[in-house]
DNA sequence: TCCGTTTCTGTTAGCGCTAGCATTTCTGGC
DNA sequence: GCCAGAAATGCTAGCGCTAACAGAAACGGA
C-alpha cells in the first residue's frame, strides 16, 4: 500500500518479461553475480533502462541479499563535528549503496542508554555496522556489547592497536607537535598549554604531542605553563586568566581545541591584551568558531567529513566480505593541516 | 544472511506456535487491530515476551503494513541548527515508530540537486514523507514535485496560509515584535536593524515585526538606522561598522540573527564601544554562539528540537490516517522565548 | 558421434509479515 | 433449542527479491 511499488515503480518480473528471460537472470545482471551471456545482459540492460527500473531494497533485503543498514551512534557531539561526520557518512553510504541510520545514546528521558541496551537495540533495527564517533568511540563496554551481537563497527578519531577493531583518525600527537614547531619557529619560547579533560583519550595525546614539539626544538617543558581545561569556552577563559596572570607570562598558548581557545581570545581581551600582538593563541579543530572569532584561530583541520567518509568505505568493504579477509590496513590514518589565520605573530 | 533473523530473533511464527494460535491472531494483536479475545490476546503477548519477540520492520513493510519511511532534506543549514532539528525528530520518530533517514540536496559533485531529480529519489528509496528545514522549506518548486511522486512533506520555520501544506514554526514577527518593546522598555529609543538576506523569508519577517514593534511603543522608524546583511558573522560586522559611524549612532542594535550580532560586538570592540554600556546588541536563534561570545547575547530562541519533534508528529499522523481527515490545524505554532543575558543595557 | 565440461538460464521455495476473505465460535432473541 | 448476526480466529496468497539447485545449451576432445 505504501510500498515504493505503489507508485507504479517496475518490478524485477515485469523486466524480466519485457527482456524475455527469467527474473533470475535479471537478479543477475543487476548484481553482477553468476554468468550472463553478453547478448542477453545487453537485452536486460536495455530493458531495465526502458522500465527505468530500480530494485526495491526492502525486498531485496528481506531475500537475504547484500543489503547492509549501518548507523552512527553518537552523545553528545559538538554540532558541527556532527554535521561534518554526517555529510562524509552521506556521501560514503551513497558511494556502497547502504543505508544510513542514526541513533544516539540517549533515551526519551535524556540520560544514556546503557551499553547492553544500546547494542540490543541497534540489533533489532537491523544494523550491520555502525560507526562510532568521540566520546564514545572510546567506550569499551559498548564495544564489546556490539561485538556480542556480532555488529561490525568503525571509530572515528580514537588510538588503538587492537588490529581486530577499525579506526579511522588523523594523528593527535603528530598535529599538536606540529604546532608547536610551528609556534617555536615563529619565535615563540615561552608557551603554555591548556589541556583537554582527562578522560578524553584526544587530552591526552595532544598533550604528549607538546611536550615532544617542544623538546624536538630545545625549549625547556614549564609546569607553570599547563592549565587544566574542559574543552569548553569558559575552562579556556579561566585558563588563560590565569595564565596571563602569572608573573612571566607566556607570549603564545595552545588550546586543546578551538573553543577553549575563543574562550583564551577573550581573555587576552579582557585583560587589555592584543591578540596576536601581545598574545598568540592557537586552537584545534577548526571548527566553525574558528573563523567566528577576531582574530581568525590559527588551529589544526581534521579531515572530519573525510574520516567519515573512509569509515563508512571500510565498514562497507568488511560487510561485503563477510569477514572473509580484513582489510589491509585495520587503523587509517588520514593527514591533519595547518591553518594559518591571524592569531599568532 | 544478514537479516535480522540470523541472530536467532524469534519470528511470528515461533510465537504463533507458541501461544498455539495462528500467525494472523498474533499480527493482530501486535498491530492492535481487528478483534482478539482477552484470553488469546494475553496468550499471546506471553509468548511474545518469552521469546523476546520483534517484529521485523522490513518484512513488515514488504507486506504491505503500516511502516513508514520519513526523510529529513536539507540544505546547506547551519550545523547547530541541523543537529537539533536530528535530536528533535528523533524522539519523534522513536515514539511514533517511524524510521528516519537522512538526504541532503547534494550531489556527489557537490552541487544542489534539481527539485524534480531529489523527488524521484526519493520516492525510490521508498520514502512516505519528508520534513522540509529552512531554508528550503520555501522551495516551491521542490514542494511541488514532492506533491507530484505524493510524498507527504512537513515544512519548518515556514509561514504559509495554504491550509493543505504542514508547517512547524513560531511567530518570527511576533517574536521580533516582542524583542522591540523589550529594548524600548530598557528605555532604548535609537535602535538599529541589521536585516537578513531578501531570498528568505524570515528577513521579511523578522523586519515588520520589528517595524511593528517600534510603532507600538511610538518610536518613529529611521530608514538610516536599517542595514543589510547576509546572516553571516562578517556582514553583521560590517553592517554594524556603518550603523556606529552614523552621525547620530543608534544605542541598540537588533541584528536579524545570532552570527551578525557576534559581527556586530566585534565591530563595537573595534570600535572601543563597550558591550553593552555604549552599545546593546541583541540576536535572533539562540545558537551556540550566543553564549560563545562575550557578553552573552540576549536573543530569541526558537524551539527547533520540538518543531522537529511535533513535525514527525503530524507526519505519522497524516501518514497514519492515509490522509483520510487531514490535522485539525494545519499550521501548529509554537512558542518562541526571549533568552536574557548581558548584551543590553 | 558421443560424452564430459563449462557456460548459461530457469524453477522452486521461501525471507517474515499482512490483506482479504473463509470459517468457526459465541451471543442473545424468540 | 434454533438461528441470525456478531465476534473471534484461521487459511491462502503474495509483497519483490534472491539462494540453491536443476536443467539446457555450447564447446571441445577422442
Amino acid at each position: 500500500m505504501n510500498t515504493s511499488a505503489k507508485s507504479g515503480q517496475a518490478t524485477i518480473r515485469e523486466v524480466a518479461e519485457l527482456a524475455g528471460v527469467s527474473q533470475m537472470t535479471v537478479s543477475r545482471v543487476i548484481n553482477d553475480r553468476g554468468m550472463v551471456k553478453q547478448s542477453t545482459r545487453e537485452r536486460v540492460e536495455n530493458a531495465i533502462g526502458v522500465l527505468n527500473y530500480k530494485p526495491n531494497f526492502i525486498a531485496r533485503r528481506l531475500a537475504g541479499g547484500d543489503v547492509f543498514f549501518i548507523g552512527i551512534l553518537y552523545s553528545n557531539p559538538s554540532p558541527s563535528y556532527l554535521s561534518k561526520i554526517l555529510k562524509g557518512a552521506l556521501r560514503g553510504s551513497r558511494k556502497s549503496g547502504l543505508h544510513l541510520v542514526l541513533d544516539d545514546m540517549y533515551t526519551d528521558e535524556g540520560l544514556p542508554k546503557l551499553p547492553a541496551k544500546t547494542a540490543k537495540d541497534l540489533m533489532r533495527a537491523g544494523l550491520d555496522g555502525v560507526i562510532l564517533i568521540p566520546p564514545i568511540s572510546d567506550d569499551e563496554a559498548l564495544l564489546k556489547e556490539l561485538e556480542a551481537v556480532s555488529i561490525r563497527t568503525v571509530r572515528i578519531a580514537s588510538i588503538s592497536d587492537d588490529p581486530d577493531t577499525l579506526t579511522v583518525a588523523i594523528d593527535d600527537t603528530e598535529a599538536v607537535r606540529a604546532m608547536a614547531h610551528y609556534l617555536a619557529d615563529k619565535g615563540h619560547e615561552k608557551i603554555a598549554i591548556i589541556k583537554g579533560p582527562d578522560d578524553h583519550p584526544s587530552s591526552g595525546q595532544r598533550f604528549e604531542g607538546f611536550k615532544a614539539g617542544l623538546k624536538d626544538k630545545g625549549i625547556a617543558f614549564r609546569e607553570d605553563y599547563v592549565q587544566p581545561g574542559e574543552y569548553t569556552y569558559v575552562s579556556g577563559r579561566e585558563a588563560a586568566l590565569n595564565l596571563i596572570d602569572l608573573p612571566d607570562p607566556p607570549t603564545a598558548i595552545f588550546a586543546s581545541n578551538d573553543d577553549m581557545a575563543a574562550g583564551a581570545i577573550a581573555a587576552a581581551n579582557l585583560k587589555q591584551l592584543s591578540v596576536p600582538d601581545d598574545l598568540s593563541i592557537v586552537g584545534f579543530d577548526d571548527t566553525e568558531l574558528a573563523t567566528s572569532v577576531w582574530p581568525g584561530l590559527t588551529t589544526i583541520r581534521q579531515p572530519i567529513a573525510l574520516m567519515a567518509e573512509r569509515a563508512v568505505d571500510i565498514l562497507a568493504q568488511t560487510l561485503k566480505n563477510q569477514g572473509r579477509d580484513r582489510p589491509a590496513d585495520p587503523h587509517i590514518q588520514l593527514p591533519f593541516t595547518l591553518i594559518e589565520r591571524g592569531s599568532v605573530r
